[in-house]
DNA sequence: CTCGTAATGCGACTTGAGTCGCATTACGAT
DNA sequence: ATCGTAATGCGACTCAAGTCGCATTACGAG
């Protein structure tokens, strides 16, 4: 089992030619870009510190990444496949606000926050890193989902009703304070946008069916 | 009248010591960074070339805007003063649905939307750019949220009503995919925010005597 | 009109980012 | 075990950002 006699290729090298040297060199790479981006926030991430930490040397990042936008951009598809933890409490808003608390939690605590933060606003500079972001937050919208679904089965909310865009709804206040408007972010502001995207949820506003939502 | 004869100081000098031309020079450097901002986009953005088009000298910039940082916060400060257009249709939902077409056209529209893109994306990365754009769009807040207020006179909302808070929740789901998540932008994604915000209004979800807004 | 002072102009200098050509190493296959 | 190839290591080079000391200019006061 553990020799392969035969021609045919293995199933463990998914990258085309290159052996597992390269492979071995992104992930150091990876990891010396979040210790990096971690410790001297975005400004002040050097291609050159990522180097002389993962080990490499600095051409060979700037041949395979091209420069600090590739990094990110790959730290942050990397952390796009970390999966978050879900609520399944059996009530919509209650899924939302545990949610929208987690958010919270997590970026209103330096030490937990700190590498997420520098990531996203690392992230927003260039296209690829907008790119990885768009992915990321696609990802987590698509995974994030499932608690408006659950609810859609429930029929708490009517059929169709786009659980992404719930989801949004939700969290879009909380982003936009950290990083659009810079402003405080507090619990009561987190539980009050999951109650928000809860209340217009079930009012049928993310549902497509409602053509012009005259409810004037 | 014209005529100053007495020692007092005269209204018109608003600067400690220095004379108009340093006046001059700063609204010369803002007008070139606006101008500069749009054309090449945050990234691309020199000093010297702000001077080259201001006709000033590299080191006065550095000297008194300190970077492109202190260049990017003076000129949205600039911004912040100018008004917006603020609707009054006499129905919240309305206003709102005015406020985040109007969001919604401007950033939509490359023509228009290349400069406070720019601008705003270049504000989130120093110090310096995000307190300049907390107070811009504090300066924002405060000035629609005269819709939420004229919504509590007329008894639309219950009294108390966080009138800025309203106006965040209307246009944060827009921002958000701006600046954050990177994803597209639609009219209809405008329309949906601002009626969620006008539902979440109704229900008293932004006013400060809802305790605990159990509503479930 | 003259003068003192603050702001600006000017150019050289330092520093770090990013690039390039070539030598060397490691992987994969025969 | 040997070899061809792709990836990496290496150092020098270019270039733009940012700093500094000094000369010059413009403003305001008497």
């Amino acid at each position: 089992m553990t020799e392969a006699t035969h021609p045919a290729p293995e199933p463990r090298t998914p990258t085309p030619r290159p052996g597992g040297r390269s492979a071995r060199v992104r992930a150091e790479v990876v990891s010396a870009t979040l210790a990096e981006v971690t410790e001297k926030g975005y400004d002040g991430l050097s291609v050159e510190a990522v180097a002389t930490r993962a080990g490499v040397h600095k051409a060979t990042l700037y041949r395979r990444w091209g420069g600090v936008d590739g990094l990110v951009a790959d730290a942050l598809a990397t952390s796009a496949d970390q999966p978050w933890p879900l609520p399944d409490t059996g009530d919509l808003q209650q899924d939302l606000r545990r949610i929208t608390q987690e958010v919270f939690s997590v970026f209103a605590d330096p030490e937990r926050g700190r590498t997420p933060i520098a990531l996203i606003s690392a992230a927003q500079r260039s296209d690829a890193g907008a790119a990885a972001l768009r992915a990321f937050f696609a990802a987590r919208h698509h995974q994030a989902a499932e608690v408006a679904e659950r609810a859609v089965a429930r029929g708490e909310l009517p059929a169709g009703t786009d659980g992404a865009e719930v989801v949004r709804a939700a969290t879009a206040p909380l982003y936009y304070r950290l990083f659009v408007s810079g402003e405080p972010l507090d619990a009561r502001t987190a539980e009050r946008a999951a109650d928000a995207a809860a209340l217009a949820a079930r009012a049928g506003l993310f549902a497509p069916t409602t053509t012009t939502t005259e409810q004037n």
